[in-house]
RNA sequence: GGGCAAUUAGCUCAGUUGGUUUAGAGCAUCGCCUUGACAGGGCGGGGGUCACAGGUUCGAAUCCUGUAUUGCCCA
């Protein structure tokens, strides 16, 4: 057969992705094995692939595919996600677009457009996976708002409910004015922004025509001040206790009142206390007893309380009331200053505090099997780095504000007979109805009386059940799916997330389930650009993963992403490592072609030279299997990769090929050609983790296999010898050839030209190998005086050449002289460090001896290097 | 502002409890070679006072202290 000099994955990755889906060489089923289980991290259902779904993916199928070849029954669960507040915004822009507002929909109709929008979009995003070449268990594909899922969320809502886990509270939130919905701590990103600090002056009442000067960075706010605050130890304001001040611009009397918590050394010195904005000032004002008066609307303009800027948005309205308090005298000044603000992690809006009612869940007794888990090791963080961070959160952990106001999402199954604090909390209406009935003692209670809360849930409250609840966990604790994949294994996914997802999986694991949802988290880094920039769309900085898989195969981009990724760390990701993942498959393809045009002659024997590289092979590849298995133990992908590479390139490639390789038109042995073969299969099966594609195309080309039987299904191969002979045979025979290769350079003498090698000593091992390697026409002991002396490591070596060229060049020479001072200042740092009597006196023996061995051996290379300049 | 981590070749990273030659790899770079697998190749080079300053030790990239820079998390 005749094979195409270059490696084009395209046709070859679509046909195999074709057959293993053809075969559901993926799917899982529980049996007799053990199992080995993944669940992915769900992307947004109406998401498209990106670089960090590259990465992500790519790792977990390296561990699956892995496992598979282990012998474990593995399963990667695959799915999608809601995303509540992101796929929400993303479907009010389109309305917009259509000129439809939301606030003119119903709920049912709204909802009906976002179910239109991920039909047409859902699963997108699944189907890209495919290209990569994913190998999860298509037929387990679930969402997070299935019917199975949002019985689950319901039940688990019920379920911590009537624990007492879950509550409603009035409490200061975050408010997102653009999704108009609040938010989690954890949604929220600070960011540092030059602000202006604006000195505002308030009139004393007590003392008219005398001002007190306040700095603050929201005049917008100043219609709803309720008190001025000054620090008791304050002497510069001393005078004013007990006073009062009015508010310019609605003239309202407020007090003067003390509070520590002023600092004494910011701005003025006097805080202007605004409860309804701002967390501190909420914190003052409940202490004071001070009233509450909110000066925006949802969206964040400023309400009937904004006096003239009612309807104006809070940016707008702050520069227009500047202008105003600076044109009625009361603004003394404006100053530059560096200030913290909080964003919507989702539509980046300034969210603002806001009071409001919402449900929340009490986190301290979830979070403290969560927290012993990480510290005692029952789940391994890896890196675990995070360990730190992780305990110092999981110690400061504060309760969960779960109520969006959104539509898109789990709907809070609450019911309200009444006012705010009459509800009952039932899996649905008819439920609910008795328990209402049984709350009022009103049997005539009908459902059209209940009123579900229109709130949904956060989505990271239906994907912090998602280890348990893909195998309905929920809903059917204990079933056979349940039993045999949970816990899972191992959680590959982004450092970003831990606080919104992994640890909240932790607790839901520990609380639904009693166990561990998960064995090891790797947490992979953020996929940065050259400049070392997030990658974003904003910056427009990101690559396509689907046109880089078009431009160097999806094994390249897959490697090109997992040679620089160790855990935890960020990958600045740059393409040219795509083209060394291309290369290198090329490479893999050409041994191919290689050994395909030989020729097999049963009648012939091995050479020596083929023995000694099938023995020292068969080393090589035992020596990498254990380490990999010390790779992968600690999840260094990265190296483990590397050591493949290094495997196949060098070791196969430039050296094993090589020393089998017959001369040109001769034939091949039949056990060296089988061997070879065995060896070939070998290392495909080790690199099929990592490209998936290639490997299974080679694979089958190396011995016909049936179409319907994969790489993948094959054992991972096993150490077969634990020997070392070879491998330090090879390091002299390497040494060696490298001399000859230099020698021959050097002295400008082509390969053809056979060498008159002459040896000093007894004949080393694997001589043959160096013999065919470097074309060596001869070999004898027969040292003479006019030989050119050559030197491997520490033994001698000549070859004898014609007078002609036996002289050393200049360049020689130079070369020579170079090496000499080396060795010279060498032996004089460790002369020195052996003329230290603390040194010979108190470093264990064995140090001693090898520095006395090293000394040795530099001492005889000089002795060579020496007689070869005279 | 508080906490955590990092800093080793042009780039990305290894370097296990301090001692295996004056620190390794891949890529990049330079030179030479290349009609019988592969220029997407072969062979051979060059390139680092291990961020800086102290300290502990017979011995420090490795341990300690401080400084600088960068990143992440939290407020």
């Amino acid at each position: 057969m005749k094979i195409a000099s270059k490696y084009l994955p395209g046709q070859v990755e679509k046909n195999w992705y074709q057959k293993w889906m053809d075969n559901n060489a993926f799917g899982s089923v529980p049996d007799n094995r053990e199992s080995y289980t993944i669940v992915i991290p769900p992307p947004n259902v109406t998401g498209v692939l990106h670089m960090g779904h590259m990465l992500n993916n790519t790792i977990q199928d390296v561990l699956v595919r892995r496992a598979r070849m282990k012998g474990f029954n593995a399963c990667w669960v695959p799915g999608t996600d809601h995303a509540s507040i992101a796929t929400e915004a993303k479907v009010v822009q389109k309305l917009r677009k259509e000129g439809i507002k939301k606030s003119d929909l119903t709920r049912e109709d709204f909802l009906k457009h976002a179910w239109d929008w991920t039909d047409k979009h859902g699963g997108i995003i699944l189907e890209q996976l495919k290209n990569i070449g994913a190998s999860c268990d298509w037929q387990r594909t679930a969402f997070t708002m299935d019917a199975k899922r949002t019985e689950s969320v319901l039940k688990v809502f019920v379920d911590l409910y009537e624990k007492g886990y879950i509550y409603r509270g009035q409490r200061m939130v975050h408010w997102d004015p653009e999704a108009k919905t609040s938010l989690s701590d954890e949604e929220v990103l600070h960011k540092d922004v030059d602000a202006e600090l604006f000195y505002v002056n308030y009139e004393i009442v007590e003392k008219p025509g005398k001002f007190l000067t306040i700095a603050t960075s929201r005049p917008e706010t100043i219609m709803a001040d309720r008190a001025i605050a000054i620090n008791p130890k304050d002497e510069r304001y001393s005078h004013l206790h007990g006073m009062n001040v009015r508010i310019p611009l609605n003239n309202i009397e407020i007090p003067i009142i003390l509070d520590e918590y002023v600092a004494l050394d910011f701005g003025t010195g006097c805080l202007k206390v605004t409860p309804a904005h701002d967390w501190n000032d909420y914190a003052i004002g409940e202490k004071h007893g001070l009233e509450v008066i909110d000066v925006f609307n949802e969206n964040g303009t400023l309400n009937k309380h904004g006096l003239e800027w009612n309807g104006l948005d809070r940016f707008e309205a702050r520069q227009k009331i500047a202008e105003s308090l600076n044109d009625s005298g009361f603004l003394s000044k404006v100053e530059k200053y560096k200030s913290s603000i909080g964003t919507s992690e989702r539509t980046g809006a300034v969210v603002e505090p806001r009071l409001s009612l919402q449900w929340w869940v009490n986190m301290q007794d979830l979070a403290k099997p969560a927290l012993s888990a990480i510290k005692d090791n029952e789940i391994r963080l890896i890196p675990d780095k995070f360990k730190n961070t992780y305990a110092h959160w999981m110690n400061n952990i504060k309760d969960w504000c779960i109520s969006r106001q959104l539509w898109w999402g789990h709907q809070i199954p609450a019911y309200f007979y009444g006012g705010d604090d009459q509800f009952v909390v039932a899996l649905g209406p008819e439920e609910a109805l008795v328990k209402a009935r049984e709350a009022t003692g009103n049997n005539q209670l009908s459902l059209s009386d209940l009123r579900r809360d229109e709130d949904c849930l956060d989505t990271w409250f239906s994907s912090w059940i998602w280890p348990i609840s893909v195998f309905d966990g929920i809903n059917n604790p204990n079933n056979k799916d349940l039993n045999y994949y949970y816990p899972t294994q191992d959680l590959v996914t982004a450092p970003e997330i831990l606080f919104f997802w992994v640890a909240r999986m932790i607790m839901a694991g520990y609380e639904f389930t009693n166990v561990k949802p998960f064995e090891n988290v790797y947490l992979t880094g953020i996929v940065r650009d050259k400049k070392g920039r997030k990658m974003s769309k904003s910056l427009g900085n990101s690559p396509d993963p689907l046109e880089l898989i078009n431009k160097y195969g999806a094994d390249g981009v897959r490697m090109g992403m997992l040679l620089s990724s160790p855990a935890g760390n960020d990958l600045p990701f740059d393409e040219d490592l795509c083209l060394q993942g291309r290369n290198f498959s090329n490479k893999i393809w050409n041994a191919l072609r290689l050994i395909d045009g030989w020729e097999v002659d049963e009648s012939i024997e091995a050479g020596d030279a083929e023995k000694w590289a099938i023995n020292w092979f068969g080393e090589v590849l035992s020596q990498t299997l254990e380490d990999l298995n010390s790779d992968f133990e600690k999840y260094r992908l990265s190296e483990a990769l590397m050591r493949i590479y290094k495997l196949i390139w060098n070791d196969f490639c430039s050296w094993y090929l090589e020393l089998v390789k017959p001369a040109y038109g001769e034939p091949i042995a039949k056990d060296v050609f089988d061997q070879t073969k065995y060896f070939f299969d070998s290392i495909m099966k080790i690199l099929h983790p990592f490209m998936p594609f290639i490997t299974e195309e080679v694979w089958h080309l190396l011995s016909p296999e049936p179409d319907n039987k994969f790489i993948n299904n094959e054992d991972w191969p096993n150490a077969r010898v634990n020997s070392r002979v070879y491998l330090e045979q090879f390091t002299h025979v390497e040494e060696l050839i490298t001399a000859l290769r230099t020698f021959r350079k050097e002295k400008n003498i082509a390969f053809k030209q056979g060498l008159d090698l002459r040896i000093k000593n007894d004949l080393p091992e694997g001589i043959a190998a160096v013999k065919k390697l470097t074309n060596v026409a001869s070999i004898s002991s027969e040292w003479l005086d006019t030989g050119s002396p050559i030197l491997a490591g520490a033994r001698e070596y000549q070859i004898i050449l014609d007078d002609s060229i036996a002289d050393i060049s200049d360049e020689e020479k130079l070369n020579i002289e170079k090496e000499v001072s080396y060795l010279l200042g060498f032996i004089a740092s460790i002369e020195k460090k052996l003329s230290n009597p603390n040194f010979v006196n108190n470093a264990p023996s064995q140090v001693v001896d090898l520095e006395n061995k090293k000394i040795g051996d530099a001492q005889s290379k000089l002795k060579v290097l020496k007689s070869r300049l005279n």
